[in-house]
RNA sequence: CCAGGGGGCCGGGCAGCCGCGCCCUUCGUCAGGCUCAGGAUGAGCGGGCGGAGGUCGAGGAAAGUCCGGGCUCCACGAAACAAGGGUGGCGGGUAACGCCCGCCGGGUGGAGGGCUUCGGCCGUCCGCUCAGGGAAAGUGCCACAGAGAGUAUACCGCCGAUGGCCCCUAAAAGGCACAGGCAUGGGUGAAAGGGUGCGGUAAGAGCGCACCGGGGCUGCGGCAACGCAGCUCGCACGGCAAACCCCACCCGGAGCAAGACCGAAUAGGGGUCUCGCGCCCAUUCUAGGGCAGGGGUGUUUCGCCCCGAGAGGCCCGGGUUGGUUGCUUGAGCCUUGCGGCAACGCAAGGCCUAGAUGAAUGGCUGCCCUUGCGGGGACGUGGUCUUCGGAUACCGCCCGCGAGACAGAACCCGGCUUACAGGCCCCCUGGCUCC
RNA sequence: GGGCGUAUAGCUCAGUGGUAGAGCACCGUGUUGACAUCGCGGGGGUCGCAAGUUCAAUCCUUGCUACGCCCA
C-alpha cells in the first residue's frame, strides 16, 4: 500500500490551497495545489451558509466518502485536495457526484480550472 | 365512533457489503524512555506506527443561552450596611432555582340547585387560567372628549316645599322660574366617588330601612395564605407599582477559549564564562568629531559608499504555532418495596451507558412498517347494484412511483422556553349510535 | 463553545406610555431660453414578529426571528 492520506486540520493549510486551481461543479468546488512531496491530502469545509449543523456535517460526510472512493485511483499525488461545500450539496445524487468529482480531477490532472481566487482585503 | 381540552410516552424496525471514532485484547515493527537487579545483559512498565478481533457510539429537544447549581481561576480578614440586579399569595419538595407539587384568593366556562320585583342575586360541583406583596408611607401619571378626572362637578335637566313676583277684594288653588334647592335622569369617557329595591321628599340624596358589597374590632378554625361567625361604621378608601418607590427575601466576578502541564523553529529579554576591543579630542556612561585601518567601485592618485566592536559557549525566565490534561462515575440509570394527596424521599438489589476537537454515526442496497398519488384484474364467506349471468367508481389484495419530521453531544447536571411528520396510552367535556 | 449589542420612511438616524419625526432621496409646481441652485406643496410606515401589563404600547415585560461585534 501506498502512504496513507493525511487529512487537512489546520486553517494554514487550507489557506494555503485557496491559492490553487479551481472546479466547480453543482454541488462542491475543487481545490487542488501542489504541496511539496507531502503526499496525497484532503480537507473538506462548509460554511455556515449552507445550512445548520445538521446539514453541514452530511455535507462534510459524504464528501469524505467521496474523496475515500476516488483519491487512491484518481487523485493527484503530492497535492492538498479540498472540497467546498455549494447549495445542494446534500440532495444531489451521490453517483451523479461521483461521476462529477471524476472529472474534475480529470480537469486539474491537465491542469486546466479556474484562476486562483484572489484573496479580498 | 366523532369533535374539543388536559397529561404522559415513542419518535421508524431488521439485514448485507464498504467505511469512521474511543476503549480493550492480540500480533508485527520502530525509537530506544523509566524502574529494579546487575560483568557483554535480564526482568517489569510505558510510547509511536501498522494489521487482526471484540464491546460501545448523539437528542427529546443535543437548540435558544432565559434561570439555578457543581467544577476551575481571580478578588476578598469576618460580618453588616450601601450601590446595582433579581424574585414576589401561603405551605411543602429540592443541592438550588424565576422550577415542581398541594392549598388559598381572583378571573372565566359548563352542569345542575335555591331565591327573585324577571333586571338579576346567592351558594354547590367539575374544568381552564392568573408576573397574585404594598395604592390610608410618599411622589407622579390618567391624553382626547366632557360641566366635572381625584381637595369632585353642575352643561342639559328635576324641583321650586320656603321666600319673591303675577293672577285675585282676600284666601285657597293656579302660574312664573327670580332667590334658591338637588345629585336621581340624559350626555362625555377606559373610568363619574358603592349596587338593587322600598320608604321618604317640593325634588332628591345612605337621608332612613332590607339584602348584597366594603372598612374596623372581637372570637373561633387553620402551621399559614385565608375562611367562618358576631358586633360595629352609612361608606371615609377610583385605576396604574411589567411608573418612581416601600416592604420581605436572594445574589462577589468571570467562565472549560476556565484552569494546569510540556514546549519546536525564529526573533527578542536577563545572567554568567571565554576570546576580542588602534590613537587623539571630549566624556560619569552612552552618544559625537578627527586621524589611522579593512572592504567595495575605480588602471592609479583623488573622490564616493560601507565596516570600524563584538563573537562564541552555557544557564534562567516569559512566550506564539502546536501537543497533553481538565474529560466523563454522576445531586447517575433501572427494578422492587415502604412513607407521602402529590412534587418527592428512604431502603434493598442490579447496571456502567459517547468522549469527538476542520470535530467520530456515513455511502450503497434489500425486506418490512406508516402514509400519499397512479395503475391493475375481478382474486375476496367484505360492501353496493343486480335481469342472479354478472357489474363495480368503495374496502381489502397486487404492481409502480414518492414521502417519513424538528434536528447533531463539545466540561457536567436540574429546570424553563422554542421547533417538530407521524403514532400509542390515560383522564375530562360535548354530540351520535347500540346494549 | 462562551459573552454581548442592534432592528423606526428607499438610505442615515431622532424620538417618547396618548397625534411618529428630521436630513438626503422621490413626485408635482414656481423661478430660467434650458439645467443646477433656490422657493412652495405632496406622497411614502404592520415602528422586525408574536403574546402579555395598561383605558391606551414604537416605548414597559416576556418569547421568537434576522443582522452584527468580542473571546484563540
Amino acid at each position: 500500500m501506498g502512504d496513507p492520506i493525511q487529512v487537512l486540520r489546520k486553517r494554514a493549510d487550507f489557506l494555503a490551497a485557496n491559492r490553487g486551481l479551481r472546479n466547480a461543479r453543482p454541488g462542491f468546488v475543487l481545490l487542488t495545489n501542489p504541496n511539496g512531496g507531502l503526499g496525497k491530502r484532503y480537507g473538506v469545509t462548509v460554511t455556515k451558509k449552507i445550512g445548520n449543523a445538521v446539514v453541514r456535517n452530511r455535507m462534510k460526510r459524504r464528501f469524505r466518502e467521496l474523496l475515500r472512493d476516488a483519491l487512491p485511483e484518481e487523485g493527484l499525488p503530492d497535492h492538498d485536495h479540498v472540497l467546498i461545500g455549494r447549495e445542494g450539496g446534500v440532495e444531489r445524487d451521490f453517483a451523479a457526484m461521483r461521476a462529477e468529482l471524476t472529472a474534475a480531477l480529470t480537469r486539474a490532472r491537465e491542469n486546466k480550472g479556474d484562476p486562483p481566487r484572489r484573496r479580498r482585503k
